[in-house]
DNA sequence: AGCTACTCCTGGTAGC
DNA sequence: TGCTACCAGGAGTAGC
């Protein structure tokens, strides 16, 4: 499922063939995919349009339209599950689950496919009714460890759903939080607050980490949903130490990963490298 | 504030 | 072989 490494690696991919061109024609073919707006109404608003710029908040992806003189349109787009976006050649039999094509010079168009249609693109003079609410960039230069200790010291909430709160952080998914909480050695179910500081260290440098080695080998493929605009697999699902692995031994210690249900979503642990947190050791402490 | 449940949706698979 | 039932899951929302 598409989380910051795989859209970031979708978005470095289309990027050089989708900057310079002009949109010549938009063909929706279901129109769910389309937020708050008909098929029609967006058509109108994107053909004609040139593209200036490709780029990443968070999960989302993001075309800059027009000349920031007359106001920039931006077309936002989020893959969410399944969605995919491919460059291909006008004239091609469409792909059994395009859900938009948008048409661009050289007769070529930009797929956005979806298997389960949970993917959206919007149309927006304001990207920030969209993404504002997201949280800093994990790999940006305001994620620090000073940043995340502070915001960690104000939220009693479990450690994982927090990392998945686009809110809080922007771009982590279900596979790079396990995995990052792996590589920090926390369990999914500490509180926030309780995390100290050398563990909040950990978190920051482990959650860049990962991110960066997942954009490094193209993303996660485990199934036939994600494959790079350039058509192949991801490679980081190999290297993963407790996502999808229950049931078999800890690439660190050997101990068998368990998958336990945390915030509706299946969970990876070691319960060796990630020992379970136990809150009653303040009170033990005090007696 | 933070939790759970529900919704959207399809392909894959377990069970019979 | 072919059927049904169920599951995964990002994010928004409702209700407690």
């Amino acid at each position: 499922m598409p989380e910051l490494p795989e859209v970031e690696t979708t978005v470095r991919q289309i990027r050089s063939a989708l900057v310079g061109q002009r949109i010549t024609g938009v063909r929706v073919r279901w129109a769910g995919s389309v937020a708050g707006r008909s098929a029609g109404a967006l058509r109108r608003a994107l053909t004609g349009k040139r593209i200036e710029r490709v780029s990443r908040r968070g999960k989302f992806f993001v075309l800059d339209l027009g000349q920031a003189a007359r106001g920039m349109a931006h077309l936002v787009g989020h893959l969410r599950m399944s969605g995919r976006l491919w460059i291909e050649r006008e004239g091609l039999p469409h792909d059994a689950h395009a859900r938009v094509e948008i048409g661009l010079g050289r007769r070529q168009r930009l797929v956005f496919a979806d298997v389960r249609k949970f993917g959206r693109l919007y149309f927006t003079q304001q990207p920030e009714e969209i993404f504002g609410h997201l949280g800093p960039e994990p790999l940006s230069s305001a994620f620090t460890p000073t940043w995340l200790a502070e915001a960690l010291g104000r939220r009693r909430r479990r450690i994982k759903p927090l990392l998945l709160d686009q809110a809080f952080i922007a771009g982590l998914g279900n596979i790079y939080t396990d995995e990052s909480l792996f590589a920090a050695r926390i369990h999914p179910l500490t509180l926030a607050n309780t995390l100290g500081r050398a563990a909040v260290s950990r978190l920051t440098t482990s959650i860049r980490r990962v991110l960066s080695a997942a954009i490094r080998h193209e993303g996660s493929s485990f199934d036939s949903y994600y494959r790079t605009p350039e058509g192949r697999s991801g490679r980081y699902q190999d290297r993963l130490f407790v996502y999808g692995r229950g049931g078999h031994p800890c690439r660190r210690c050997g101990t068998p990963i368990v998958r336990i249900v945390v915030a509706q979503r299946g969970t990876h642990v070691c319960p060796r490298c990630q020992p379970t947190p136990r809150l009653r050791c303040r009170a033990q402490r005090r007696r």
